[in-house]
DNA sequence: GCGTGTATGTTTGTCGACAATATGACATAC
DNA sequence: GTATGTCATATTGTCGACAAACATACACGC
């Protein structure tokens, strides 16, 4: 009985893997929301998105189902699409989604031993504490997220990083949807560290529940909940970017991206 | 300061849910795909089908989208849209996931201590229980993801449950795709009784370590490892659906499905 | 005989256009 | 002055059609 799930010898040929249009309107699409280019709740229209994208309205929409699916966008029947709108009530929810992720990506880590993953990890947890150096919200706000991205990466697991990928994006967009404006705690360090510091040691017990006790400490910071008991964080306050219509690059689907 | 977000008194009007034509779409590309009406590997022409639900290729395409975005359908740039097969190599991917949301859903129901909605598992298990007494695969198979589902959706998680009614399709697609035939084992009830007595004591360590074995267990099992070793384990097998190409049934945009 | 090149048929990817619907402004009645 | 009804505008939801790309079958050359 000839098996073909076990490559040995010559790996033969992988599928090739050409991004449809589709896939980069999506990306489009999500890089905007992320960036903040399309704002929170804000309706998009669909001729005027179409036309900035260069592309007709059919791929548009079809893309955009993609981030309905997401949670990203939200589809009200007559009246089209709006970019999703994370309240404050909805951050619990959002959150323990995240500590499900993030946990177990923990776990899975540990239980690999994987010396290439978890440099990987230490590379992003380098990269925001420089970033926690300087004062750009944004910059700190980015590497924050990109280190919890890189921790659930390292896991391997292809459905827990799709998750995360996404997580990500509507972490994002319940920044931008306080009403306190877009706002970073300051000292991001020392709650990481701990999650660091257990990873390194191969504990998963202590990795998973710091983890826990980070993002949890973090829902009751965006909820409000420490400033009602009086608990003063140093935070630090970024805009979004001031006016200005984020112009959607044009997207190309005749030349290959991998050039 | 008026605030909306606490209903207090009047509960006024929530916004009223319409589906649209594409949620109805991709419910029922779901359903064909769950109960096997679209085979794994098959190619879904687009004007066959979209004649089938009595709709036009764009809002077939636009819920195809969605169903991409989850994984159950794979778009190939020039060849279209294909049915999702879940190869035996893919299959630790998906039972750790599996893994990831249903254990961390265990812990927030035990967490919770909600006797409601543990009722509702414990339904979910009744039934089970049941329906390991007959010989049909597909029923044993059906109310096996119930129970899970069940679990996930206790928990009150909105994401979490959205995977989960994912994975859950997933899991049936790897039933479908794996070259035993579509099997289920004939002693489920045990490891899922372990389960329940740990949410019922309360003790979120034993049920998430009973899900996490039960699911490993599940993994070898599919995967052929436990044959390979000279495991036998009772089986029961059943064909989906002789033959007969799946007639999807038509969408109606008109009336309203909640009569 | 095996491999390569060519032609045909089918399916997809994209586009523009039409009809239905929702939004907002305006006028009117109470 | 407030509320209701009506109209105009803009946007969405859906459709049919065209062009490009792929898969299959066949013929040709080595």
């Amino acid at each position: 009985m000839p098996h073909n799930s076990a490559p040995a010898g010559a790996p033969a040929f992988l599928r090739v893997h050409r991004p449809s249009t589709v896939d980069l309107i999506a990306t489009e699409l999500r890089n905007a929301i992320y960036s903040g280019g399309l704002p929170v709740g804000s309706p998009l229209r669909e001729v005027e998105i179409s036309r900035q994208l260069g592309v007709s309205r059919s791929p548009l929409r079809e893309a955009a189902q993609r981030l309905v699916q997401e949670g990203l966008l939200t589809a009200i029947p007559g009246q089209g699409l709006r970019v999703a709108t994370v309240s404050e009530d909805r951050l619990p929810d959002l959150f323990e989604a995240r500590i499900a992720v993030e946990t177990h990506a923990a776990r899975i880590l540990i239980r690999h031993n994987d010396a290439g993953a978890l440099a990987k990890v230490t590379a992003a947890f380098d990269h925001l504490t420089e970033a926690v150096k300087g004062t750009d919200a944004r910059t700190i706000g980015d590497a924050d997220l990109d280190f919890h991205f890189a921790l659930v990466e390292a896991a391997g697991n292809t459905r827990l990083t799709r998750y995360m990928s996404t997580l990500v994006v509507e972490t994002r967009l319940a920044s931008f949807s306080s009403k306190q404006g877009y706002v970073v705690r300051r000292d991001v360090t020392p709650s990481h560290q701990a999650i660091m510091a257990a990873l390194k040691s191969g504990d998963a017990e202590a990795a998973a529940a710091a983890i826990a006790e980070h993002l949890t400490e973090a829902t009751a910071r965006m909820t409000g909940e420490l400033a009602e008991r009086g608990i003063e964080v140093e935070t630090v306050a970024g805009a979004p970017e001031p006016g200005a219509v984020y112009e959607l690059g044009p997207i190309d689907h005749t030349s290959n991206p991998a050039d």
